[in-house]
RNA sequence: GGUACCAUCGCCAAGUGGUAAGGCAAAGGUCUGCAAAACCUUUAUUCCCCGGUUCAAAUCCGGGUGGUACCU
C-alpha cells in the first residue's frame, strides 16, 4: 500500500499553495488532479502555476488541446505516476479539484471495464438528436434492465455511457487500487470564496486570458474540442465571434466560475476526508503539515 | 404645463374577469470513461398604492405615485 496525500478543495481556494509547501515540507511532487491543467496552452484561464518553486510537478501540459481526456485516462496514468513517485522514495501529492478524477483513483473505479466507442457514440448520438432521450432509455430497458434504477435517465450523458457499456461484449477489467489516501479537503466561508473567484478572474483579464483564446483559436480550436468546454474558454470564444460583450463575457466566466466552485464544494460534502478551513493559511498550514505528518507515521488510518 | 403609453419575483417576461406560464439569476442536490461536463429539485397566497364595480379583478372604473415618449 503506497501511501498518497490529497490536497482537494474548489477553485481558488489556494490548493497549489498549499501543495506546494507541503511538498517541500515532506519531499514530496505534486499530480495534478485536473482536467484542464492537463493540456498545453490553457495556462492563464486554468490558473496554472507558472513558478513551481522547484517542487516536480505531473500530469500538466501533458496533452494537446486538441486531444481528449478522460477520468479513466486520469486514473490509469496517475496510478503509473504514484509508483513513479513512490519507488524515487518521494511522496505523491494529488492536488486538484476535479472530484471524480480523485473519487475514481481513491474508490478505485473500473468505470464499467468498457471503453469509449467512439463509433458506437455516434450512432448513439444520432438516435438522441432525432428520436430523443426516451428512445434510448428504451434501448437501455431492452438490453439491460437492471441499470436503470442506478443511473440518471433524464441525463444524455448517464444514459449514453450506460447503453455503451451494456451494448458492448467487452471483458470487465477490473482497476487495482493499492494506495492508502489521506484526503485533505479545503474550505472557505462562501462569500470570501466568491470574491476571491471574482478577483481572480479579473487578474486573469489583466495577465492576458483574451489573447491566449486567441491565440488558441487560431490554431484551428473550435468549441467543438474538448479543452474549449473549459470556463473562461467557451465565454471567451463567444467574445471573439461577436456573440457577447466583453463585460457579458466576463461577467458569465465568474458566474460560471462561482457555479463550479459550488458544484466542487458539494462534491466533496459526499466524500470522506478532512476538512481544513484555509481562511487563514499559517494556521491551516500547520493543521494540514500535523495531518500529514502523523499519517506517514501511521497514526492515522484514513478510508 | 399638456397628451399618450407603461408599472407582474433580483432581472427579462406571459397573462385583458375565474383564482399568477416560462426564461435567466439564486439556493439545494446528483455523479463509476467528455466531470471546468451533464442532469435533477426548489423559489411571487400575490401583480406600484388607495378606493370602487362584481359571486369573482393582475385583468374593468376613479384617484394617487413612479417611469418612458412626444408636444409646448
Amino acid at each position: 500500500m503506497k501511501k498518497v496525500v490529497f490536497i482537494l478543495g474548489p477553485t481558488a481556494v489556494g490548493k497549489s499553495y498549499f501543495g506546494i509547501l507541503l511538498a517541500k515540507k515532506f519531499n514530496g511532487e505534486i499530480i495534478s488532479a485536473d482536467s484542464v491543467q492537463v493540456y498545453k496552452g490553457l495556462d492563464i484561464g486554468s490558473a496554472k502555476q507558472l513558478d513551481t518553486h522547484g517542487v516536480t510537478h505531473h500530469c500538466i501540459d501533458i496533452l494537446s488541446p486538441f486531444d481528449e481526456f478522460s477520468a479513466y485516462d486520469f486514473v490509469e496514468l496517475t496510478k503509473k505516476k504514484i509508483d513513479e513517485i513512490s519507488n524515487r522514495g518521494h511522496l505523491p501529492i494529488v492536488v486538484g479539484g476535479t472530484g471524480l478524477y480523485i473519487k475514481a483513483l481513491t474508490l478505485g473505479y473500473n468505470f464499467g471495464g468498457v471503453e469509449k466507442d467512439e463509433n458506437l457514440r455516434k450512432s448513439l448520438e444520432e438516435i438522441l438528436n432525432k428520436d430523443g432521450l426516451e428512445k434510448l432509455v428504451e434501448m437501455l430497458e431492452k438490453t439491460d434492465k437492471s441499470v436503470l434504477e442506478k443511473i440518471d435517465t433524464k441525463n444524455p450523458v448517464r444514459v449514453l455511457r450506460a447503453l455503451e457499456i451494456a451494448l458492448s461484449n467487452g471483458e470487465k477489467a477490473q482497476s487495482k487500487n493499492d494506495i492508502q489516501p489521506l484526503v485533505i479537503a479545503l474550505f472557505k466561508d462562501r462569500e470570501k470564496l466568491y470574491a476571491d473567484i471574482n478577483r481572480r478572474v479579473d487578474e486573469m483579464i489583466c495577465d492576458g486570458l483574451f489573447e491566449e483564446v486567441e491565440n488558441l483559436k487560431k490554431m484551428g480550436l473550435t468549441k467543438e474540442n474538448q479543452s474549449m468546454h473549459a470556463i473562461g474558454y467557451k465565454e471567451t470564444l463567444d467574445y471573439l465571434d461577436g456573440l457577447i460583450s466583453k463585460e457579458r463575457c466576463v461577467e458569465l466566466i465568474k458566474q460560471h466560475t462561482r457555479n463550479y466552485a459550488k458544484r466542487q464544494m458539494t462534491f466533496l460534502k459526499g466524500m470522506e476526508c478532512e476538512f481544513v478551513d484555509a481562511e487563514n493559511r499559517e494556521t491551516a498550514f500547520n493543521k494540514i503539515e500535523n495531518m500529514v505528518g502523523e499519517f506517514l507515521n501511521g497514526r492515522v488510518e484514513s478510508n
